[in-house]
RNA sequence: GGCCCAGUGGCGGAAUUGGCAGACGCGACGGACUUAAAAUCCGUUCCAUGGCGACAUGGGUGUGGGUUCGAGUCCCACCUGGGCCACCA
């Protein structure tokens, strides 16, 4: 019989629902397994889309399917979950659209999806399977949330503790607080009471109760505070920085956002910013990602300097510089327009142009700053500071190159050094004074970039240089040597510029005019969203304004059921906010408790906080009583320790693109890291394993007008070369203007032009995996889609090619089954003695795939078993040696055709828990190999070894060999390289 | 503008990480089977030159240089494509 992939498929994918193949026992259950290791491999779990997937969705899936089939033949107990992130906007819009309620749409979505994932054969423990707008998963959300809530950052520990223990310390007289209203308390190692009343701090029970409120408040790690946020009128929602794009739009819908200041939800995720980037080196992440995170948080260490402004009130402007070296060249300095001292300190003849200034300032969109970030503005607020190393008077200016959220909001300006001060020292002709000494490659570089300067030395350029840097085209922002840094009592001139940093950061912190300090990008997470169909905070708020959490014992919140899910989407950004909760009933949104009556809270969590801790929650998804059980999260969150290796433990192989490389995995570090600390998980780190697969890429088609086509109706006709006229914008001159293509692709007989990029429904050019799985099976999906190159590159998708592995599974099937008869073409013949050549190839082919799989090349893994496939062929029938180990290699990657065989082969079991075949390493190496032999490098010929022959002996064969004489002849040999087993190489001449 | 990644036949890619470049597949070409097509099977397929021919000689991993007995792999500069960030002081 001819292989018949759609009944077999279907049968044992029946098979493992029916016998629950997959179900995977948790420690303490009847199956569980305690002598077996653990594995925990997990996918970036989708948003449940209304369209179906696409071939390019099960890139990753498929890769872990693949690892968690070899890893349970491996002998592991291996986790394998999948679930829905499916809080979010398109089932929120489609509601608004359609007036159906968003979990109706998402829970359709799901079993969509679900029967798509079912459909390829993956085996995931479906019974663990969860949605985060399940109500009793965003319960837990929402206590994480709290957790959250009633914890403070401790600085001295590094780590997050119940605010409790913070009350405690301050009843306890163990901290005080600082008139500032900040908390203070001596060094962890001098803990206990201080002697005597610390001069100037408070005394907590001195406080009246509103004021011991706000401070706490003021510490929690999830606390309410007016902040710029990114306000998207037109989805009538705030957005965190993440999801703003560069040119100040929404991610989503690409819509203009604008800031306004709003009453916002913040976690204190800044507090873990060194931990964050710390620990990234305890981690098995691709290195790019590494980076990426780095570069997101930010850091950057420096100074704070403080100016003291030339006025009758002597106010004081502190700026963060991580350039304190180049004090000495500050000629001026510049605030943000927002920054809250310009009003004091503008002068009456400056003042209208500030105004006008900030007023210009704050209309601007993002987009306009991005429009014209090269050409700099500013205006001068007539005030003038004094540079405290030199006591210079140095003019202030304001300008928006110059951001309020970062830093201090102000900078000593030093033109000489900084690319854009620099800028804009020369546009309004401020002095610019070298302090530190340029490279002798710089100058001459930069001379050859300026007019006038070409002919002069290299002491001519530095005299220039120092002279009138404003005839350079640039500044010179290396790090070499202090030069020109001088005063009465100190002088950097000469010093490295490392240590002229620490000297003149000595010398601030002496005279208390400034001191180091650490800088990070990285801004609080904004967590509050004015939407429906996300977590309902469990915050209440008291008529006095203050916050009171709801109990744990209480919840979870519920979504309170509403019919008109707007939000309150306005052209005017400067609309009274409303959100869709607050349009719920008088009777959800108001709770009475002790007598008095609070509001709930009306925003909602983002899409983040639910994929924030999921893989958690599969550990142990129907548990009432926490959020997940100590045993089990300890059982399959800590890797078993191997020697010599650093580990955090966490999951041992996280699956998902590069998109999440900021958001989802910075946000799921900094709640893990908070429930480590407060003792709830047993890792510092999630995701011990990361890797990023590539995306499947496809051809898209685009007519004359430029509109996509379908892709599947285009054909190619070689040779054609159409022409094809397009008005296009052209990128360097940004008119419109006409373009010429030529072409050899058609649809419906007009000519179309070729594109190339991601695979997806807009493009015209998303290929259906259930179309896939009609035609050719989706083993043979399987194996195309690991088949098309390795998993972390993007590659080209092309329907055509599928062929070749349908091709390989069918004449596998032919290799073990008569197609006539459907007789089993397989013998029980002993092995030979000795052994022949097609058992050497078997245990090289278990050698050469048991590596590729632990590495995950499975692109070459397949490869290797079409080598051995194609041995195959040519035999009447397959030896069992042979038959049973090429079914289990396959198995992980065809699965239901190796299921069907290893059934045929007479086993009544399934074969996901068969183990590994193993190799005899004896019979991977043959008795006699071809070296090539390399005459100066290039191979000359080959000479035939015995495999266990020592390098002398090798040598001799090489030099005794007649092409060898015949080319070395005349010569003198200089040196003999062998490398065992590689090949010779001669030296002569 | 800064940082990161990549560049190998007509195409996707392989090369045990410094050791025989082009495994495996697609496509193409030639052949077998067939009334025919599909399917299947066999052979050829990096380029150039020579030969009917198994073959011989030379060149070859984006470009130019370098290190090395030996470079697709390491170093320097450049070109091209992709990604991330982008006035972060």
């Amino acid at each position: 019989m001819k292989y018949d992939f759609a009944a077999i498929e279907a049968k044992w994918q029946k098979h493992w629902a029916e016998h629950k193949t997959f179900r995977t026992p948790n420690p303490g259950d009847d199956a569980f397994d305690p002598d077996k290791p653990k594995f925990y491999v997990l996918d970036m779990f989708p948003y449940p889309s209304g369209v179906g997937l696409h071939v390019g969705h099960p890139l990753g899936y498929i890769a872990t399917d693949i690892v968690a089939r070899y890893k349970r033949m491996r002998g592991f107990n291996v986790l394998h979950p999948m679930g829905f992130d499916a809080f979010g906007l398109p089932a929120e819009q489609f509601a608004v659209e359609h007036g159906v309620h968003p979990r109706v749409t998402t829970e359709k979505n799901v079993a969509t999806m679900v029967g798509q994932l079912k459909r390829l054969g993956l085996s995931y423990d479906w019974d663990r399977s969860l949605s985060t707008t399940d109500v009793d998963y965003y319960k837990w959300t929402q206590w994480i949330f709290l957790q959250l809530y009633h914890s403070w950052f401790d600085p001295a520990e590094n780590a997050a503790r119940p605010i409790d223990e913070l009350v405690n310390m301050l009843k306890n007289e163990q901290a005080y607080v600082h008139p500032d209203g900040d908390v203070v308390y001596p060094p962890a190692e001098g803990l206990g009471p201080i002697e005597g009343d610390p001069i100037g701090m408070l005394k907590w029970h001195e406080l009246p109760p509103e004021e011991q409120r706000d401070i706490l408040d003021s510490k929690r790690l999830a606390y309410l505070a007016e902040v710029p946020v990114n306000w998207c009128p037109a989805l009538g929602t705030v957005l965190a920085n993440e999801e703003v794009t560069n040119d100040g739009r929404s991610e989503r819908g690409n819509h203009p956002v604008v800031k306004r200041p709003l009453k916002q939800w913040m976690l204190r995720i800044t507090a873990y910013a060194e931990r964050l980037i710390d620990d990234l080196e305890q981690v098995a992440w691709p290195e790019p990602i590494k980076l990426m995170q780095r570069n997101w948080i930010g850091k950057s260490e420096g100074a704070y300097v403080d100016f003291t402004v030339d006025s009758p009130d002597a106010q004081l402007i502190r700026v963060y510089t991580t350039r304190p070296d180049t004090l000495f060249g500050a000629t001026y300095m510049v605030l943000a327009p927002e920054h809250p001292l310009v009003d004091e300190i503008t002068t009456d003849a400056q003042r209208a142009a500030v105004n006008s200034y900030r007023a210009e300032a704050a209309a601007r969109s993002d987009v306009d700053r991005m429009a014209d970030a090269k050409e700099k503005t500013g205006v001068a607020t007539g005030a003038h500071a004094i540079n405290p190393v030199n006591n210079e008077r140095i003019p202030i200016w304001i300008a928006d190159y110059v951001m309020m959220g970062y830093g201090t909001g102000a900078i000593m300006a030093v033109p000489a050094h900084d690319d854009r001060d620099f800028e804009f020292a020369k546009q309004f002709d401020l002095p610019i004074r070298p302090v530190v000494a340029p490279t002798h490659d710089w100058l001459t570089e930069q001379a050859q970039a300026a007019e006038g300067l070409q002919s002069l030395g290299t002491d001519a350029l530095r005299t220039q240089y120092e002279s009138n840097p404003a005839s350079f085209p640039a500044a010179f922002t290396g790090a070499t040597t202090s030069i020109n840094s001088e005063n009465d009592e100190r002088i950097l001139t000469g010093l490295p510029t490392d240590e002229a940093k620490a000297h003149i950061t000595v010398w601030l912190e002496g005279k208390d005019l400034g001191k180091a300090a650490v800088q990070y990008k990285l801004r609080d997470w904004l967590f509050s969203r004015q939407r429906y169909w996300g977590e309902p905070f469990p915050i209440l708020h008291a008529p006095d304004g203050s916050i009171r959490a709801v109990d744990v014992n209480d919840l979870p919140v519920e979504l309170p059921p509403m019919d008109d899910f707007k939000p309150h989407a306005s052209d005017d950004p400067n609309a009274e906010v409303q959100t869709p909760l607050s349009r719920a009933s008088e009777s959800w949104k108001h709770v009475t408790l002790d007598g008095v009556t609070y509001t709930r809270e009306l925003n909602t969590m983002p899409q983040w906080a639910g994929s924030c801790w999921y893989y958690l929650r599969f550990i142990d998804p129907k548990n009432n009583d926490r959020f997940v059980s100590d045993d089990a999260e300890h059982y399959w969150m800590v890797s078993p320790k191997k020697d010599g290796t650093p580990h955090t433990g966490g999951i041992d192989l996280y699956v998902g693109g590069a998109e999440h490389a900021v958001l989802h995995l910075l946000y799921a570090r900094f709640w893990h890291k908070v429930l480590f600390d407060l003792k709830q998980v047993s890792t510092p780190e999630p995701f011990g394993r990361l890797f990023n697969q590539g995306y499947i890429q496809a051809y898209a088609f685009t007519d004359e007008r430029g509109v996509y086509v379908e892709a599947d109706q285009v054909e190619e006709r070689p040779g054609a070369q159409a022409k094809i006229t397009r008005m296009e914008v052209n990128r360097k001159t940004g008119h419109n203007a006409e373009k010429v293509y030529k072409t050899d692709y058609f649809y419906k007989d007009n000519p179309v032009i070729r594109e190339y990029g991601k695979m997806g429904k807009s493009l015209k050019n998303a290929v259906n995996p259930d179309e896939m799985c009609d035609q050719f099976g989706c083993d043979s999906l399987r194996l195309y889609e690991m088949y098309l190159g390795p998993l972390d590159q993007s590659k080209p998708w092309r329907t055509e090619d599928i062929v070749g592995v349908h091709r390989f599974l069918q004449r596998l099937w032919r290799n073990f089954v008569d197609d006539e008869t459907g007789d089993l073409l397989v013998s029980n013949d002993p092995p030979t003695d000795p052994p022949d050549d097609l058992t050497r190839l078997t245990h090289k082919t278990i050698a050469a795939v048991t590596g590729l799989m632990d590495a995950m090349s499975f692109n070459v893994a397949i490869a290797k078993l079409i080598e051995l496939n194609n041995a195959l062929v040519a035999l009447p029938t397959v030896p069992r040696g042979v038959a049973e180990p090429m079914v289990l290699l396959l198995a992980p990657l065809a699965p239901h055709m190796a299921e069907e065989l290893w059934q045929r082969l007479g086993h009544d079991t399934s074969l996901s828990a068969e183990p590994w075949p193993t190799f005899d390493p004896a019979l991977v190496v043959d008795d006699e190999i071809e070296l090539p032999v390399q005459i100066m490098g290039k191979v000359r010929t080959r000479i035939t070894v015995p495999a266990d022959a020592d390098d002398k002996a090798v040598e001799e064969t090489a030099l005794s060999d007649d092409k060898v004489k015949e080319l070395i002849d005349g010569k003198t040999v200089r040196k003999v390289i062998v490398v065992k087993g590689r090949l010779v190489n001669i030296v002569a001449n």
